[in-house]
RNA sequence: GCGCCCGUAGCUCAGUUGGAUAGAGCAUCUGCCUUCUAAGCAGACGGCCGCAGGUUCGAAUCCUGCCGGGCGCACCA
């Protein structure tokens, strides 16, 4: 049991004697100063109005309740206006490593998701480059986000988006052509709107390798087609192949193009025309988003015929919830914002509560610094801007962790330089070095021949320093960092905790001998404590896709 | 002009959704390797939480108005 619903427990009872109901308001939550004990609760003041009486006063009433329930609490004070401080005895926190052992892998799991199917869409990148540094972010975040709600018990399921169809696609045909052209050395007028990097003029180079040079001879409309599909079937292997180098896995990959195939949209559009929520204007056809509180209607069908992006997208998200998904979450670059409120407009249109059922991640743009300096992100920047460049210089570790280590909607500094290093400016060595620690001391233990007794509650209790407890109760900490970081959608959670819980380890290292301890229960308990640190810091480098070393 | 996000130590950022004397890392300075990995540890320095009001027992957190930065506001994706 964690000691913030143990202490729940508790007080309910207490406040139940006394006629109480719980109040709605109540925390239970560390205070930020730790003399003030492990848990504090605001119970009693916020009790207190219904109660007739003053804080301070429930509070002692609580106090003498707490204090004769049950073993598991040391020392309860009434502190300040009426708050009240809880010192759980040691043998509580010791507990915890027995629980770290039995559950292993499954330590941290829960199980507030359960009976929740999540999907989680994500990078989602049209087909026509390859991915950069700034989709690399939302690939981890995404990822990670994914490992992290199955953690907590949800039925997760990822998804890329592919955007097979309509005009970006028609125009990288249109681009490896024109560079086909150019190649076989035919005169050619530079189009206006076309994908100039270099890896168009390699595509183009291994189709006319291909196919043989009778290609820029056919009629345009054959030509683009050729090389739209041979574009897009290298694109999508190559970026498959540099989320597979990522660690980054989606179960489905969804081609926009199927949608279409299926008349999907012209069922979606049916549908909206019958609830009067689209129509014709100016010879377009129109979604009123207005209706739900959109700044403007947005069109659908352009005068021309084509279908805008959003078309499908109303398309594919009736798709998503016809599969049966309670909870949809799509991540998008921040300049996307503006896309928000339409989406769930669209969401409303489709019969579904969008706060509930549609969450929005933004995650945001990219800085990528070398030596300081801001690299520029833009078509012809440096040989960095690939997210496979990136990960080739500093690592799949390394970069993971660095995306991860901001709340995803604040501006992110990616300095190559940095995060190469191997020092506390790359806090990622300082979480695996934890690790490897651990695993070299019991490399060390079993070298000199010292098995540790099993553990006990007898052994535990030799747990007994400052830094013992500490460790302890970070420990314990552990499968409510990770329920918070699936309730509020936040992996970066996740490494701030792996950051804290390696530094306690790191001091616990500096301070308390293990192997060198003078008892042999000592160090046996030590190295059941550590072994379970191990476990923890294993388990949440899991939920960010970060590996776990043995050795460094 | 309208909308969204952000503003916390010199720098990069946390702050558990309203709690007690606001926290980390980096940088700077001072210590710690004859002993389990110094990719480490300890200590010092560093703050009008953008500004001004409001809400209440209590605000970095909530509401309003400014100031400053980013991003959006297409029959683009």
């Amino acid at each position: 049991m964690y000691a913030t619903e143990q202490l729940r427990r508790l007080l309910t009872t207490a406040l139940g004697e006394l006629g109480l109901p719980w109040p709605e308001k109540t925390t239970i939550e560390p205070p930020r100063d730790k003399k003030f004990g492990d848990l504090a609760t605001n119970v009693a003041m916020v009790a207190a109005k219904s109660a007739g009486t003053k804080p301070r006063d429930l509070a002692e009433r609580l106090r003498t309740a707490l204090l004769a329930a049950d073993g598991s609490l040391s020392a309860v004070d009434v502190a300040g206006p009426g708050f009240l401080n809880v010192t759980f005895a040691p043998a509580f926190w010791q507990r915890t490593v027995l629980a770290v052992a039995e559950a292993g892998p499954a330590y941290g799991t829960g199980t507030s998701g359960a009976g929740t199917k999540i999907q989680v869409e994500f990078v989602s990148a049209n087909p026509t480059g390859p991915l950069h540094i700034g989709h690399g972010r939302g690939a981890a975040v995404g990822d990670s986000l994914a490992r992290v709600l199955r953690a907590a018990g949800f039925a997760v399921e990822t998804e890329y988006y592919i955007n097979d169809a309509g005009r970006q696609m028609r125009i990288l045909g249109q681009s490896i052509l024109y560079r086909c052209r150019e190649l076989r050395g035919l005169p050619v007028d530079e189009p206006e709107d076309y994908y100039r990097g270099d890896y168009v003029k390699d595509l183009a180079r291994e189709l006319l390798e291909k196919e043989g040079p009778g290609l820029v001879n056919l009629p345009e409309d054959e030509a683009v087609t050729v090389c739209r599909l041979y574009g897009e079937q290298e694109i999508l292997a190559g970026i498959k192949k540099d989320l597979e180098d990522f660690r980054v896995h989606h179960d489905v990959w969804f081609p926009e193009s199927t949608l279409l195939a299926a008349g999907a949209v012209d069922k979606t559009f049916a549908d909206l025309r019958a609830k009067n929520l689209a129509y014709d204007k100016d010879g377009a056809f129109w979604f009123a988003t207005t209706t739900f509180g959109d700044d403007k209607d947005r069109v659908l069908v352009k005068s021309g015929g084509e279908l805008t992006y959003f078309a499908s997208d109303i398309a594919y998200h009736d798709d998503k919830f016809k599969r049966g998904f309670d909870v949809v979450v799509d991540i998008w670059g921040a300049d996307h914002h503006g896309y928000v409120p339409r989406m769930k407009a669209c969401v409303s249109a489709l019969g579904r509560e969008p706060e509930t059922s549609l969450k929005v991640i933004l995650v945001q743009l990219v800085n990528l610094l070398k030596g300081g300096e801001q690299i520029a992100m833009s078509t012809r920047a440096g040989k960095f801007e690939t997210l496979a460049d990136v990960v080739a210089e500093v690592g799949a570790d390394a970069a993971r962790f660095m995306f991860l280590s901001r709340k995803s909607d604040s501006h992110l500094d990616f300095d190559l330089d940095a995060v190469k290093e191997k020092s506390m400016d790359n806090p990622v060595y300082y979480v695996q070095y934890a690790h490897a620690r651990v695993c070299s001391l019991w490399a060390k233990a079993a070298e000199r021949g010292v098995v540790p007794a099993a553990a006990t509650p007898e052994l535990l209790a030799r747990l007994d320093t400052d830094e013992d407890l500490e460790l302890l109760k970070l420990l314990e900490q552990y499968p409510d960092t990770v329920a918070t970081a699936a309730r509020t959608f936040a992996p970066h959670l996740v490494s701030f905790y792996l950051r804290e819980l390696a530094g306690r380890l790191h001091r616990y290292y500096t301070v308390n001998p293990v192997l060198g301890a003078d008892d042999p229960a000592v160090t046996d308990a030590r190295l059941h404590l550590l072994a379970a640190v191990a476990t923890v810091v294993k388990n949440g480098l899991d939920l960010l896709g970060v590996a776990a070393p043995e050795k460094m």
